[in-house]
DNA sequence: TCACCCTGTCATTGAGCGTTGACAACAGGG
DNA sequence: CCCTGTTGTCAACGCTCAATGACAGGGTGA
């Protein structure tokens, strides 16, 4: 058997060069940001990291425990949280995760993408419905007070409606709408689903 | 039950007396609701109607052709753009097919459980993409006078997105609100998304 | 009668999947 | 020096999937 000679192996490898396992998380993160979870194969991850299938399960433990690690890898980059912001600031990061983030570069992939693109999957369903709870829907409820924290519930189905369409149809009378403005409706969107009154009327109107 | 095309069938059936093809495509309708393209086998599809599962691809010919059957059996069933209503008749016809609606039982099944569910799966996609905008997105644009189509789309995702997010996760916190709010507050959201003046802010609110 | 579809079954195919076991190469510690 | 653990590779397993080819019963039309 031709042990393979050319094994840029292992150990002696050069500084900042990264090892295999932090090169599969990194594939993992990339294709899971693409594609949903039940068409992302180990063999696809494995062979964008340059290793075998039989090292990506290996290192990992299984399929699910893969996404759930790359999942866990992006969230602390977020600080979605941090310095305890009011509702309106909140709500502008939260639009930070549906704009101006290239998931086909890895430091750009954002947690935002594998939850959508994966949400219906029913392995990934319950990682990332906790995910969604206590990293997003909990402090945004809590931006707002903790009033009414099934509206932070509320909210976030329609980021992630938006997302998700938009990432997957790319609808062109959508697209053809500047981003500033697709972003400014977005918030506003978040911003009256988070506040009781405007469930209301808005301008004069009423629901039927 | 969608009569299928194909002739006056040949033997006058009973009442009631489902032939194996309709038996296959009601079967196909509930599960397609129920689960993501992906997730349904034809072997699913053949065991719930009775039948072997080559005869569910003998019938129609491919897995995507039976998922786009269901959905065209569905869709005419909406109407949801008759009678040219305006706006807000419009949005609540749409907002119809978030309630009210049993997808356990096959009579309620309706097109946006499919297209929810299934929307993330590349096989799905176009069927999907194409029905959205056709059916959904012009006739809600046009019952807004045909301004800024996009905000068709917008809307849309939003509605889409809540729809999936319920229906996958349901969140207590989101589920403890009382139908009626929820529709009312899903109501707003979308009359506000199709409204251009309501990106300039609301109750004094304005995007940062 | 015969031929012909339509309806339906059975066995099978080929591909892709996650997963596993055996084992090679090497590093560090005793 | 051996021992052990990490980092990998290779081949294969068992399974599910959509899809096919062969064939059988029955009603219809000629």
């Amino acid at each position: 058997m031709p042990r393979t000679l050319n094994s840029a192996n292992s150990t002696d490898r050069m500084p900042g060069q990264a090892t295999g396992k932090e090169r599969i998380l990194a594939s993992a993160m990339l294709l899971f940001a693409r594609m949903p979870y039940s068409d992302t194969s180990l063999r696809d991850i494995a062979a964008a990291a340059g290793v075998d299938v039989a090292y990506v399960h290996r290192a990992f433990g299984s399929k699910a425990e893969i996404f759930r690690q790359a999942l866990l890898a992006l969230a602390p980059l977020d600080d979605i949280a941090a310095g305890d912001p009011d509702g309106a600031t909140m709500i502008n990061r939260i639009c930070d995760l549906a704009f101006l983030r290239d998931p086909r570069k890895v430091e750009d992939v954002r947690p935002l993408h594998l939850l959508t693109q994966s949400s219906l999957c029913s392995e990934a369903r319950a990682i990332i419905a906790q995910f969604f709870g206590t990293s997003l829907a909990l402090p945004l409820s809590r931006a707002f007070g903790h009033a009414d924290p099934g509206r932070a519930h509320f909210a976030l189905s329609l980021l992630s409606g938006f997302v998700t369409h938009r990432a997957i149809f790319g609808p062109a009378d959508l697209l053809a709408i500047p981003e500033a403005d697709q972003r400014q409706m977005l918030q506003t969107a978040l911003m009256n689903a988070m506040l009781p009154g405007c469930s209301d009327g808005v301008f004069g109107w009423r629901p039927i």
